[in-house]
DNA sequence: ATAATCAATAAGTATGAATTATCAAATAGA
DNA sequence: TCTATTTGATAATTCATACTTATTGATTAT
């Protein structure tokens, strides 16, 4: 006697309250009359309520029964789309994947890996976020990131790396220095100045690689200020107050009265990894990694 | 292999997804764990979608899992609801409409709702509780309540909010208190006092008010104690640890030694706003908030 | 090493949803 | 009135499958 009502029951009870005659109804659900009457009697027996009224050649609705069907239809169809929705973000086909990166960053990946996600996959959503290197590695572990562009030589077990981007470095100078491309031969032209450098818990990776293109030319540089913008940098270059290495890259998107000297010569590189965790069960981020593995 | 998801599924998977451990959650259920799992592994071949992710003594859910959790609480509480209804309308009433309320909300709109509703639709049930604004805005949205009356300036998407009643703020002091209704100037008279407020997360629109309360009158008030319930901060006003500032209209319904000074030259309200679903299919409701369109 | 704890698998049981066969009641046509 | 036909409800039986107990393999803790 103490069933549970279960949806067997709703698309039983809808087949009769559409067709409104059992027989009718038992075909169209491929089952025997009586089998289907059974089960509306017992979905009344479990809802304390008379769902059908029977007589005389007639079965029509009870109020209860009336405002039921329109219920189990909602009901009915609202599972139909999260049986859908379940499947597609278990197929990775919608989701959200929660991207961080380092300001460095913007100007060359992170857009195109965007942009491509936008067009192959419009159903996921992303998040950008700009953090710092330590900032992202901590968030991953955390699980509050999926991805991350950072710029180190080894990250926290448990974490996957993958260079996606290799930038020589450029000398920054201000516009009225007397060095340009034409005169410029060795870093060491500019080995008593004062150097600007990115703070060296933004990214250690980039201020020992510094350090280290200044040793290869027998000098130690002399670090006056260090900043975690790149915006402040040139800022403070424009005004004379020192001169600054920074990637490449970094000289496009900014409108500042400084040059850039490309040193194509120097062997060290700066590195763009994107970092995730190895087990992440995100399975958007499995979609934005396909596409990353492609470019 | 071609089963139909059931009800039954539902309630094993939430059981599993709120315990995420199959023992315990079979315990719950009283069947037994093997039982369990296979039912678990049917509703996943069913869906065509990984829900559990089981790997070295850890159960936990995959990102589809997650989606599916929220729907499925909503599901099975619409049910229950509806199964309600059913049952009411069977029996020859309306319906029941399931409303939720801010413990200072009591002295005001609610008893003239809840007796207009009584008056005009005798046959329309309602339940009563009190909750943190948090709290209705998360039982509107799992579909636990139709109605809630609450101080937010804002709520998620999906949820209709309507200004009910505004109501000015008062001083509350203790009986033996030098200031009263004569001598009260303006509330940086007692700036160097401390002051009992409700908690920032029972009503963070409430805690922001008041802070701007004092500011505007250039000070930033040492708040020495907080709580959920205006019956303890009387208390604690009465028994001198501190001064409060609250909607005036809390000043009726308590007993305790305690005078208020309401401030009606200040330019910040309590306002209290009724908030539903948008898309909410309780037909009881609609009649219900037809009258209070009318207040 | 040994014990303990987890979920998954295997085999058997039993609940209850289905079947077929039948019935009672009502209508329609002669 | 009689019969034929249609309706949904019962009764008896079958069969699918959700469940049980017993066990395993894998992992962790002592």
């Amino acid at each position: 006697m103490n069933y549970q009502i279960e949806l067997r029951h709703f698309i039983y009870f809808l087949a009769v309250a559409e067709e409104l005659h059992y027989r009718k109804a038992a075909e169209k659900l491929f089952i025997s009359q009586p089998g289907l009457s059974t089960q509306i009697k017992q979905m009344e027996e479990i809802l304390g309520t008379q769902l059908f009224v029977r007589d005389k050649k007639k079965v029509s609705l009870t109020p209860a029964g009336e405002f039921l069907k329109k219920e189990v239809e909602f009901i009915l169809n609202h599972l139909e789309q999260t049986k859908k929705q379940v499947k597609l973000i278990g197929d990775g086909q919608l989701g959200e994947v929660r991207i961080g990166f380092l300001g460095s960053a913007m100007q060359n990946v992170v857009p195109d890996l965007l942009l491509g996600l936008k067009e192959k996959f419009p159903t996921i959503h992303t998040t950008l976020e700009e953090l710092s290197n330590r900032a992202q590695i901590n968030a991953i572990l955390a699980d509050r990131l999926d991805l991350g562009f950072v710029r180190l030589s080894r990250v926290p077990k448990g974490l996957d790396v993958r260079p996606v981007f290799e930038d020589t470095f450029s000398l920054v100078l201000p516009e009225e220095h007397p060095l340009d491309k034409g005169n410029f031969r060795n870093i060491d032209q500019v080995a008593n100045e004062d150097f600007i450098l990115f703070s060296q818990d933004y990214s250690p990776m980039y201020y020992d690689t510094v350090l280290s293109i200044c040793e290869d030319s027998g000098f130690v540089p002399h670090v006056s200020h260090k900043s975690v913008h790149a915006q402040t940098i040139f800022k403070l270059v424009e005004n004379k107050l020192g001169i600054a290495i920074v990637p490449t890259t970094l000289q496009y998107g900014f409108q500042m009265k400084v040059k850039f000297i490309e040193m194509k010569n120097i062997k060290q590189r700066a590195v763009l990894s994107m970092v995730w965790k190895t087990d992440n069960r995100n399975p958007a981020l499995q979609k934005g990694m396909d596409l990353l593995m492609e470019l």
